[in-house]
DNA sequence: CGGGTACTTGACAATGGTCAAGTGTGGTGG
DNA sequence: CCACCACACTTGACCATTGTCAAGTACCCG
């Protein structure tokens, strides 16, 4: 577990012995694919890092439909925000596969966060970033047409894989809707739409990037998971 | 600026002569009605405390809608994301009413927080706690309509009056539009449509809630500015 | 007193959600 | 190893919610 958390950039810089308390109150646990992490206003009794896997953060309305916050895989820590304002998990984590989560329990990591500075600043950085894509998310849903969150998350997988543009969606249709806020049948219309229009070409979940200038256009330059904003 | 500084929930259980430090980098600025505090993408060399006066934190899209993701007032920190992640301001930040901001820089403030961990803390709890605003804000927009979204924040407003059933709207129904993310046409025409109903009274700004138990199911239970969530 | 803004109301349009039906596919258990 | 079932995905018809455009009134500030 060691030489995982050391390369965990929420551990970065700290000295041996502090990784090693953190390693010390770490506990694995494994979950199968569609496992309940925790529940949303469950008590927070900790926070998880995954070692393998990815979980799925999101908000559920009464009537079942449900928005994804976030896609949380290697080295992302997910449910810190419960453990430093004491309380409860504000959304649902459910494995979207088989993972493996290290489990940090809050009184013992607070306790260690409050000694040791560089880890303090750490997770100030972390929460700094998350808030920064939360102000992006809300940009998406609220300002943008669902082809302008879709155009995003597309410019978003290209990126990711160095600006490919063959790129291969690594979630389902169905997920991807949550994630954008709408529904499969409507992923679904605007895909064909923009296939119809010669803006990219859909084989299933591999999809081909034609005419990206038209994709950012519709994007209108704000991308999913980083910052957006940008001086525009 | 002492007295108000050692009120500010940021700064609640430090030393006085930590508070002193704090007080020691805070800059006084004064913005006028309408006046810009920062734009999306600018560079971020502090975080602000308002003293007196109310900050409206918000997206722009390039058509010019406007989604306020907060608004903020007396001893009620904003920007401090950008300070602790290094670089830009994620929203723009606009003064709604005359107002007096303390402003303390970036790098003299990260010194401070490095060294003490009371504030450290204090931060950690701020950013977690808007952290989980976010989530709720998401679920409003996301996941309910316009008229559950004008009930959870009619609900916000009375039960930050202690339950009043007789509110009173701080804010423009043009501005509280931009909040629930819709237009002044479609809060107008809800609140009359409610008002129909017999669920409220609307007379200008001053609002009386009727049937509250038809507000809270129509609100489905989360509330705007606070947590959200709760077992449901 | 004048001008700009806030607010309201109406007619209309469009985005996108609902419901329904049908196809394909992967995983599991017999 | 195969059959079956659950689920992912697609497409069509329909409709609800809400945004756009336009016009008019009221109101606050200078």
């Amino acid at each position: 577990m060691l030489s995982f958390l050391e390369n965990v950039p929420l551990f970065k810089g700290l000295p041996a012995d502090q990784l090693g308390r953190i390693a010390g109150i770490g506990v694995s646990r494994v979950y199968r694919r569609g496992e309940t992490v925790f529940s949303d206003g469950e008590a927070a009794d900790g926070f998880y890092v995954p070692m393998r896997g990815r979980i799925k953060i999101f908000k559920l309305s009464p009537e079942g439909k449900e928005q994804v916050l976030h896609i949380m895989g290697f080295q992302e820590p997910f449910g810190e925000a419960a453990v430093f304002s004491g309380g409860r998990f504000p959304a649902h984590a459910q494995a979207l596969e088989e993972s493996l989560l290290i489990f940090f329990p809050a009184p013992a990591f607070v306790d260690l966060t409050r000694h040791d500075p560089t880890l303090a600043m750490n997770m100030l950085a972390l929460l700094s970033r998350r808030l920064k894509q939360f102000a992006g998310l809300v940009e998406q849903l609220s300002l943008k047409e669902v082809p302008g969150r879709l155009a995003s998350y597309l410019i978003y997988v290209s990126d990711r894989a160095h600006g490919a543009a063959l790129i291969e969606l690594d979630i389902s249709k169905t997920l991807l809707a949550n994630v954008l806020g709408t529904i499969p049948e409507t992923v679904s219309r605007v895909l064909g739409k923009m296939a119809t229009e010669g803006i990219i070409e859909v084989e299933g979940r591999r999809i081909r990037l034609i005419e990206r200038k038209k994709l950012e256009e519709l994007s209108q330059g704000a991308s999913f998971y980083d910052e957006g904003g940008g001086a525009r």
